[in-house]
RNA sequence: GGCCCGUUCGUCUAUCGGUUAGGACAUCAGGUUUUCAACCUGGUAAGAGGGGUUCGACUCCCCUACGGGCUGCCA
């Protein structure tokens, strides 16, 4: 049975050192769709090898983001430190079978020698004294594993993103598996945990290409099923350098905080850096459907703010009512901002149908919305009442007038007022902007129609002859 | 320094030797519209550079440039 073949098995495995990051959130999108689209599984695990720099809080937030995500994933949670006995049984095991060593160099002879080498302008690769010394030699000292990492040749990576790579095996120094403290490094823990864990696929991002030749080593010294590798090209600035901080927003966390609704994040993520022919706005199932290992693209790609809210707007618009409004509340504590009382929840949920796709984010679905969930009496600073020049306030007086003295049904209101004809004639077309002005700052209001159908007749009557002043 | 990966409109990308190089976002110009938004129509816009291979290259090979990565008892 080829490593394809196998039932599949893909998995995120991020270290905890801080939050989730955008690249690390794709990363684990296309591991989590990968699995999903074939009825395989998708696992997590948390690479705290590190004691110094992993922290509960940065496992919390990284679960957090991905759950923000709507990545599931199956089974425990599995901690890289936990299995460190394991690591060093399989350290061991390598020694056993020969293809591995014990090294007795201390760190400071390593960096004479190293220091030495780039004295002559050289960066050769360490190689330990120890690697043929006889085990009847060894002294009584703490002592590192390292691989036994072949002097000839080369190894090939069979990448299912990346093509074939050739890494000459000189290149390859013998890495150290086993600590002198007994914990394993990160190039030996990762192939043992992929390889406990079942592991088919490894898709992770591109800046580990190098480190899939070393690991292969082991799998090799260990005789164990290759995973498919998928190495991914790493996320973007604008700019074309590597995302950082001072690109702006970095962590899954922040977007959430600036409001853009998971599913159109899901979208525009599963579109960097690959395609499926013109798809461009699909839903998660549909992303699941398609998506594959080949339509990944091999170029870096840049984030682009514009075309994440476009995808978010439209995903926005195609979204549930009932959804959305208990997204929007979910947003709002992620952003410290205050929860809806019942009664603006209650306007919200009337409102949306109108207002959803107006909106590329939650700020602006509830800017959108002002003009139900302002209070009454509608506040008028002086500048807003300056801004309703002479013409626009005459014409709100009498539209209240007529609106509040009309025996009109609801029936025949919406029908002078979704005909435009009409509703020039009574002067709705130039009610825009002192509406604007008075009913939600600088936001942009709805129709008078959608007025009546959220709030009601009285309390449309009731908004305008506030702002009519 | 060594090794590895990458390079199609401003951006995300399609193309898998033969296309007027297509779509989306952005942008520009019209249109529709009572405002914002939305929507409709149309336009501008691309194969990094240089060598090969081939009847024919965006597509295959080489070189250069540029970008990125690895080269730790970090992950």
């Amino acid at each position: 049975m080829s490593a394809a073949s196998r039932p599949v098995v893909t998995r995120f495995a991020p270290s905890p050192t801080g939050y989730l990051h955008i690249g690390g959130g794709r990363t684990a999108l296309f591991n989590w769709l990968y699995a999903r689209g074939r009825g395989g599984k998708f696992l997590l695990r948390i690479e705290d090898t590190d004691r110094e720099r992993s922290t509960p809080e940065a496992t919390a937030a990284i679960l957090r983001g991905l759950t923000w995500l709507g990545l599931d994933w199956d089974g425990e949670v599995v901690s890289q430190f936990d299995r460190k006995d394991r690591h060093a049984e399989v350290a061991h095991q390598m020694v056993a079978r020969g293809t591995a060593y014990k090294c007795f160099s201390t760190q400071d002879e390593i960096a004479a020698v190293r220091a030495k080498a780039e004295a002559r302008g050289s960066y050769a690769v360490f190689q330990s004294p120890w690697r043929d010394a006889d085990a009847a030699t060894y002294p009584d000292l703490p002592y590192v594993i390292r691989m036994r990492a072949p002097r000839g040749g080369e190894t090939l990576i069979e990448d299912a993103v990346q093509g074939t790579v050739r890494i000459k095996s000189e290149t390859l120094d013998d890495m150290i598996c086993l600590r002198s403290d007994a914990t394993a490094t990160y190039m030996l823990a990762v192939v043992v945990d992929d390889h406990d864990m079942d592991v088919s696929h490894v898709i992770r991002g591109d800046d580990h290409l190098n480190n899939a030749a070393r690991q292969q080593m082991i799998y090799n010294a260990m005789g164990w099923k290759i995973p498919v590798w998928a190495h991914i090209p790493l996320i973007h600035g604008p700019d074309g350098k590597k995302l950082s901080k001072r690109h702006g927003a970095t962590g899954v966390d922040e977007y959430q905080a600036m409001g853009y609704p998971a599913a159109g994040m899901r979208n525009y993520l599963t579109r960097l850096g690959w395609a499926h022919g013109d798809a461009e706005i699909f839903t998660t199932a549909e992303a699941v459907a398609m998506f594959d290992l080949a339509g990944i693209g091999r170029a870096p790609a840049r984030l682009d703010f514009k075309k994440l809210e476009n995808t978010c707007g439209h995903h926005m618009a195609m979204a549930d009512d009932a959804a959305l409004l208990h997204e929007l509340q979910a947003f709002l504590v992620a952003a410290n901002r205050p929860d809806l009382t019942d009664a603006q929840r209650d306007l919200m949920a009337r409102a949306m149908y109108c207002v959803k796709d107006r909106a590329k984010t939650f700020p602006e679905l509830l800017e959108k919305a002002m003009f139900a969930l302002a209070l009454r009496p509608v506040q008028m600073d002086e500048a807003s009442v300056k801004a309703l020049d002479p013409v626009s306030r005459g014409i709100l007086k009498t539209l209240t007038a007529q609106l509040r003295n009309a025996s009109w049904t609801k029936a025949d209101l919406e029908l002078i007022l979704t005909n435009a004809a009409t509703a020039n004639e009574i002067g709705f077309g130039k009610l825009a902007s002192p509406l604007r002005a008075a009913l939600a700052g600088r936001a942009a209001t709805p129709s008078v129609y959608d007025m009546m159908l959220v709030l009601g007749r009285d309390e449309t009557i009731a908004r305008l002859t506030d702002a009519a002043g």
